[in-house]
DNA sequence: AAATAAATTTAGATTAGTCTAAAAATAATT
DNA sequence: AATTATTTTTAGACTAATCTAAATTTATTT
């Protein structure tokens, strides 16, 4: 099997391709695993032998079909989890991450294909995003964030960009939850703030940043 | 944090302790470890360093107190989440053992709490091994041996010596569980074989063998 | 097109955990 | 008590993952 470390590169350079839609940079991902450009270009090197990445050297890296699927495995397990979390042990929305994490890892098919069982398949995570099927497949909601959006505009609140618990904590704040119905009241010509109905009850002001990491569709 | 290693090391010499009731050689841990000698040696300085161990060279090792509670909670995490597996994923006892030494390493205390509660805080787990509770005080329960008692004793099944996948399957083609009543019907002079009555309904022959794998308590 | 800056790779060390082979200590036999 | 056998420790080496510092390549400016 791959290492926890191998598995942790995979999910970096996933998210980062899908990210910026090209090749990515050794630097791009020190930054995210939090490492020097050094160790990246030996994990490169080690990734590539094992087929999981194309890499020639100075050119960035994008995955094979391999190292895609290992990836997306992975982030099925991590969704799930996140998932099992929130639905059946009372963790709230900004406390699963950093177990999920470590979950991830966790090698045995059946307990995954149990807890998907358990939790009755679920399409999403408790932060809107998509799981993975069995196979790697991932179907991408068509979401769009809020700050995309006109006054009069009615949405449905369908995920977020930014999962920081501190972030997620604002949201619970603002009582803004995944399945909300939010209406754009204003929009403010000054610095693009928004004041925004939610389920057709309370009306807030909420910040352009915000908005940018609200994800919603049309209702 | 301690490593999924030293978390490994301290488990396998807290139940070679717990087994022969006394300090345990450099050679019956690197055995229990599938590991060498010198190996051992090592990680011995390590843990002794981190006050884990009572260790002086050549005189075997026992836990400190430290060391005890570390080992019996990874054992409560191990137990519970054997039991989640049996009781909430349709795992057969014979298979959690693998996946839950996975999940004993997983660090995070609401996590555990949370799968005790959502189990009802179970006293056994699937194998009828006593959780300790979230301090590390382990009840032992007073059971003993099935090779231990008489014909026409009348027993009750309370766990197993032996946790192997064959002889749980075993068990289980003998339709022998936990909480079974088992009584004695008849013991064979020669090998001391013995013939059981299994919920007053079937009757089976069990070698000596088997017998002293089966922990039963008088009914 | 040179020169400079930025990104990337290589070289050489370090740490955790492991190994083999040799040395030292303890236990068992004669 | 001396010899032999067993157990344990030490010495030195290896792999995975990491680091710093130096070298190299690519990108950007002048
Ligand atoms: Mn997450
Ligand atoms: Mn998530
Ligand atoms: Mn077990
Ligand atoms: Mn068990």
């Amino acid at each position: 099997m791959n290492s926890y470390t191998e598995e942790n590169y995979l999910k970096a350079i996933y998210k980062l391709v899908e990210q910026d839609g090209e090749a990515v940079s050794t630097n791009a991902i020190a930054e995210k695993m939090n490492t020097k450009a050094a160790s990246v270009t030996d994990m490169l090197k080690k990734l590539s032998d094992k087929k999981f990445i194309n890499y020639q050297k100075y050119q960035g890296v994008t995955l094979t079909a391999k190292g895609e699927k290992t990836a997306l495995i992975i982030i099925r397990k991590h969704r799930l989890w996140e998932m099992f979390l929130v639905e059946k042990l009372n963790f709230k929305w900004d406390e699963v991450h950093d177990v999920a994490e470590q979950l991830e890892h966790i090698n045995s098919d059946k307990l995954i294909e149990q807890i998907d069982k358990f939790l009755n398949f679920p399409k999403t995570d408790p932060h809107g995003d998509p799981i993975p099927d069995a196979n790697g497949k991932l179907l991408t909601p068509k979401s769009k964030p809020l700050s995309a959006f006109n006054v009069s505009d009615n949405c449905l609140m369908m995920g977020v960009v930014d999962h920081s618990p501190s972030f997620l904590q604002y949201l619970d704040k603002m009582n803004i939850t995944l399945g909300n119905e939010i209406k754009i009241k204003d929009i403010v010509e000054f610095d693009k703030s928004l004041q925004i109905i939610v389920n057709k009850k309370q009306t807030f002001f909420i910040s352009n940043d915000v908005a940018k990491n609200i994800l919603v569709k049309t209702k």
